[in-house]
DNA sequence: CTGATCCATAGATAATTATCTATATTGATT
DNA sequence: AATCAATATAGATAATTATCTATGGATCAG
């Protein structure tokens, strides 16, 4: 058999000879002249080998080579089919595996809005990757996942960061600490309080220091912390103040009150980040487009 | 996907693309130029309607849609693959399904050579059908099958006949037979006996029949039986005379005797016939390869 | 900054495929 | 013998495929 003389069409042609019987009837079928088909059932057969048609009075069969190619060309059809189906799927983004990394914070914003999207897209299946944000950086760098989301997106000609939800940053202080009754505070009534800070390089911590630079201010004390859950728990302990994440909080349950310190809660946002030149399966897209619209919903309990 | 820009060749360049991990890997593997592969890996694309590749850091790796199409092109060239072998395997003769028929007496030829013949062709499925001479008949009109086994074929432009063993036609009596004791006989010393004959139509009838008008004799008393098993043993029984082929005959079981009669036995042939416009597979020309040689090397154990 | 490597595009050509019309051949039917 | 239906072949043309060379762009290593 040669393999260089087939082609789809030639397959097609000769399937519908087969299903329709003759020659003549397939051409009607196929809109082509009888000779036409004739010729292309001839070229199939010089690309085989061998004739694959007979005729036993003036009807005609197949010859076993033709059974053989028929059922091939049978199998080929169904397999393309299959294919077309797939790719239909995959397309549509009701299919398909998706990666998203995402800084320590981020977690809690994510598994309501995971489950949410599940419900929409159940044959999509995303694989969440959570670290710091070092961890989360390198692995934008080596493009080894489609989405991610960060509170201090990287910069550079291959990132396309995109604000989604506002992240506002409250700074906080145990039940019993003398601040708790104010209503109104200036910060440096606070500059000698102990300030229990995440590791530079979080984007809080950014944040924060790129404030205190704003307001040319150096905390008297600080204390560093590596996770936001043990910060929580130490202020609730009286170890000190912080600045957290609106959506880190759970009051009442936290056993911390909010400071209402002129100047905050100090204005942030959470970027969904995607690198410039990586396409995006029409998946990731479905589950960008829906974490866009969810968070466009988020309102801050904690403001007016 | 547009099926109708889909070719054989661009499914292997994509394949070979995939396999090399590069674009510039595989034009070296399949000698081509690189622009050429590149071009190639586009067209598919086009076809398809999504890109097939992407690149994480210079390294080529394969989109959702290009993991089906690849998947695709491994079935399809896998299913390619297993055709040509069983059009191989078809084409040598060593498989396939044959259609042979024979008349009621050649069925004696056939066991011993069938069984010799599935000992070197086992994959070979022969479909054995036997019959009256007029049934057999019928079936050739009708191009039933690939083979036929007659000793009187029939005639005519679509009739491709081929002796291929001798079938001598003996004139047997019972052992008690005054005609047993004689070492010499002329047919006219016996044409007052009764004949136990086959019916009109029947290949022993026919050149019994033809025999006896070149000797312009008439047969005073004849009986007709219609199986040659029923006349072995009515001759046995004593009822009368017989023209029996030597391919049934099995002395000394037979309980008769072989007269010495002249001009007998008579000659006659079996032919190995077949339509002359039906091609005949593979497998059946081995069939019929291997009764021409195997019946060439009979011999007449009746004979001198 | 330069050179090497890989890939994409443009322009071009040869080969091949797919299709047409015209017509001859074969076999069956009237 | 004439007619009809189906098939095969010849000659021709348009469309498409497969491939080339030339060259530009992007990225990385030295």
């Amino acid at each position: 058999m040669d393999q260089r003389l087939l082609t789809f069409r030639l397959l097609q042609v000769f399937r519908q000879v087969v299903q329709h019987g003759s020659i003549t009837a397939a051409s009607r079928a196929l809109h082509l002249t009888q000779p036409t088909v004739s010729l292309q059932l001839k070229k199939l057969s010089d690309a085989v080998g061998t004739p694959l048609v007979d005729y036993q009075q003036q009807k005609l069969q197949l010859t076993a080579a033709g059974e053989l190619l028929y059922q091939a060309a049978q199998d080929i059809d169904e397999r393309l089919s299959e294919l077309r189906f797939q790719l239909s799927q995959q397309q549509s983004g009701s299919i398909g595996s998706i990666s998203l990394a995402v800084v320590n914070t981020a977690q809690y914003l994510l598994p309501e809005l995971l489950a949410a999207f599940y419900q929409d897209y159940p044959a999509v299946q995303v694989t969440l990757h959570i670290g710091n944000r070092a961890r989360i950086l390198e692995r934008f760098e080596q493009q080894q996942d489609h989405l991610y989301l960060f509170s201090h997106p990287p910069s550079g000609d291959h990132v396309h960061a995109k604000p989604v939800v506002r992240n506002p940053l409250y700074l906080v202080a145990p039940l019993t600490h003398w601040a708790a009754k104010q209503s109104k505070l200036s910060f440096k009534q606070l500059k000698t309080e102990r300030f229990l800070l995440r590791e530079p390089g979080s984007a809080t911590r950014m944040i924060f220091d790129t404030w205190l630079s704003s307001q040319a201010i150096e905390l008297a004390h600080s204390m560093q912390i590596e996770t936001n859950e043990a910060i929580r728990l130490s202020v609730s302990a009286g170890l000190g103040l912080a600045v957290l994440s609106a959506h880190t909080l759970q009051l009442p349950h936290d056993r911390l009150v909010i400071l209402p310190v002129q100047g905050f809660p100090l204005s942030s946002h959470w970027y969904l980040v995607r690198h410039t030149n990586k396409r995006l399966p029409p998946a990731a897209v479905r589950l960008q487009q829906f974490i866009e619209q969810s968070l466009a919903k988020w309102h801050d309990p904690l403001g007016v």
